[in-house]
Parts: C-alpha cells; sequence; structure tokens
DNA sequence: GGCCAGGGGATTA
DNA sequence: TAATCCCATGGC
C-alpha cells in the first residue's frame, strides 16, 4: 500500500493517499454540509450530515467529513478506474482548501457586528470552484424555480445526455452533459424533464457555445469582470443574476455579488437598501466586503435562507 | 386557486 | 430606465 505526503498552501493542511482513498488534514475553517447545502451546487447527495456522493467532470466520488475539535479531514473516495495524479490538487481547488477563510471571515467582521452573527450561522461555507458551463446551465435552470427541483432537473439532463461513468456506491453515474452533447437535442427530447421555458435557453446555451468554442467561455476566468459579464449575458436567457453566479461559482471571480429575491431582502435588513435599487447594493457589497464580496454573499445568502426556514 | 420559487425577455410609456 | 406581463412547472 502506497502513503505519501503532501504538504502546500501555507494553512498547515497535509494529505496522504492510501490506496484509492485520500485524506486531506488539518482542514479549518469549513464545512462539508454548509459547502455543499449552501445552494451553490446541485449534484452532491447527503449520504448523512458528515458524507456526500456527487460527480464532478468525470470524477464520482464519497466525501467524507471527520472533524477533530477546530479542524476536520476530508476523506475522498474516488471510482477507482478514475483516478489520477492530480486528483489531490483537483480537490483542494474544487473545495477551495488553500484559501485562508478565516482571515477573509476576520475581514469581513471588522467594523460590522451584524456580520458576526451572519457568519457564525454559515461558518464553514467555502466557495467551490465548479466546471463554468455546468454552472451556466445550471443557473439558467435555476430561474424562477426551487433548489429541489434544480437538482432534479440537472440529474434528468445528465441521465438524457451525460457520459455515463459507471457504477459506484451502489448507482449509476454520468457527467454533466458537454455542450456538443446537449446541442444535439431537440425540445422534445427535453420535454420529460419539465424543464419550462427554459429548455430553449440550454439549448440556445449550447449551440452558441458550440459555434464560439468553449474556449471563449473558459478564458472568462482571465478576463476582467466586465468584460465576463458582458459575454455571459449575450447568451439568450442570460441576464445579470445568472451571469454573476456562473462568474462566482464557475469562473472563480469572487467579486461577483448574485443579487436575487433573498439577497436584496438581507440587503434591505442590514443596509436599508431599497430592494429595487440593484446598483447601490453593489456599491455597498464593494465597499463592505472588498474583493472578495461574492464569498460574503454566500455567507448573506445561507444565513437569510436558513432564518426563513425557521 | 392563488402564490411563490436564488429570472429574463419583450413590450410599453 | 422603469413598470408590467408573460414565459412552464410543481409544491403548498
Amino acid at each position: 500500500m502506497e502513503v505519501y505526503k503532501v504538504e502546500s498552501g501555507g494553512l498547515g493542511i497535509k494529505s496522504k493517499i492510501k490506496e484509492k482513498q485520500m485524506i486531506i488534514d488539518g482542514i479549518q475553517d469549513f464545512s462539508l454540509a454548509q459547502t455543499l447545502e449552501c445552494g451553490q451546487c446541485f449534484r452532491w447527495e447527503a449520504q448523512d450530515s458528515f458524507s456526500y456522493i456527487g460527480v464532478v467532470g468525470h470524477r464520482v466520488a464519497k466525501l467524507t467529513w471527520e472533524p477533530e475539535g477546530e479542524q476536520g479531514s476530508l476523506r475522498i473516495q474516488q471510482m477507482a478506474h478514475e483516478s489520477s495524479p492530480d486528483d489531490e490538487a483537483f480537490w483542494r481547488y474544487y473545495l477551495d482548501l488553500d484559501r485562508d477563510y478565516g482571515k477573509i471571515k476576520r475581514k469581513f467582521c471588522r467594523g460590522n457586528q451584524a456580520m458576526k452573527e451572519v457568519i457564525r450561522v454559515g461558518q464553514g461555507i467555502h466557495v467551490l470552484h465548479q466546471d463554468p458551463w455546468e454552472a451556466l446551465i445550471s443557473f439558467i435552470i435555476s430561474q424562477n424555480n426551487h433548489i429541489p427541483r434544480i437538482k432534479a432537473s440537472i440529474q434528468g439532463l445528465c441521465q438524457l445526455a451525460g457520459t455515463p461513468l459507471g457504477e459506484a456506491f451502489g448507482s449509476p453515474w454520468y457527467a454533466f452533459p458537454e455542450p456538443r452533447q446537449m446541442a444535439s437535442l431537440t425540445r422534445e427530447d427535453l420535454s420529460p424533464i419539465r424543464l419550462g421555458y427554459r429548455d430553449e435557453y440550454i439549448l440556445r446555451a449550447a449551440k452558441k457555445v458550440e459555434e464560439d468554442g468553449i474556449d471563449r467561455l473558459l478564458e472568462c476566468g482571465q478576463k476582467s469582470p466586465e468584460e465576463a459579464l458582458q459575454y455571459l449575458c449575450s447568451f439568450h436567457g442570460v441576464g445579470k443574476k445568472v451571469a454573476h453566479c456562473t462568474m462566482l461559482y464557475g469562473l472563480g471571480h469572487r467579486s461577483s455579488f448574485p443579487l436575487d429575491v433573498w439577497m436584496k431582502r438581507v440587503m434591505h435588513q442590514m443596509y436599508h437598501i431599497e430592494e429595487q435599487d440593484e446598483g447601490a447594493m453593489e456599491e455597498m457589497a464593494a465597499r463592505q466586503y472588498g474583493v472578495d464580496c461574492g464569498i460574503a454573499q454566500q455567507y448573506l445568502f445561507y444565513h437569510i435562507t436558513q432564518s426563513k426556514k425557521k
């Protein structure tokens, strides 16, 4: 059995790989459940409160969180034949484990008492690095929709058009459909998934990405937020909200601050900004939270949606 | 049966 | 640039 250790990130996180599973330990400021259930992603299934199974790219994995006091370790069990040498780096990046969230949270709370309570509720949230194409389509589907239905629609889409990844943990798994796979579908093909009027949006998006080239979308991660926003909004069915979600969760733009009905509600509560005044909310976000305001958005969103559940 | 769900497009004025 | 309506769908 091969065991090796890797150190990186400067946060004292170490990891070792045993057979087909990997353990990353010494992780702080992280909650697997909060990160996977704060509404930013739609393809993870809870097994229990410490364990989730899902698909990222062509990787099928079971993630298990093992708390140890203030810290914890993450066990990653991946489908055997999908292992590759860069798995470790892949999961670190996907889960954003090498960012100092403690420092970011302290910055958000400086001179902002209300934010301390907001962050206390979702203190383990990390903003993921998801696939940009999957994020774009997922958030088009999310419009005027509920999270359980969004998940069901995406699962249906993957089963319909995604590459089969084989069986693992007792079920068959599918990759998220590539633009090419989705572009060949018709509205009739999609009708069993019940996307409603959103089916046309995702088909047109697939065709546009086929025409423009996927790199045109991926390059938005390196471009300015203004340029990325402009390109994303050129997709039919993509407005500012969906564009900002794609930028934040898929393209790594941590300064994106998506404003939905919940965020408008919480920004009104905290800063007394009128709910239709998006410009004032964006200015306030930039001033209060700076370049990482997208991360602040996630704490705020989690807090307001959790508080309404009770 | 009306209202809402992490919106966006098209049409008005 | 706002405001309004419509776009399907399902849960409550």
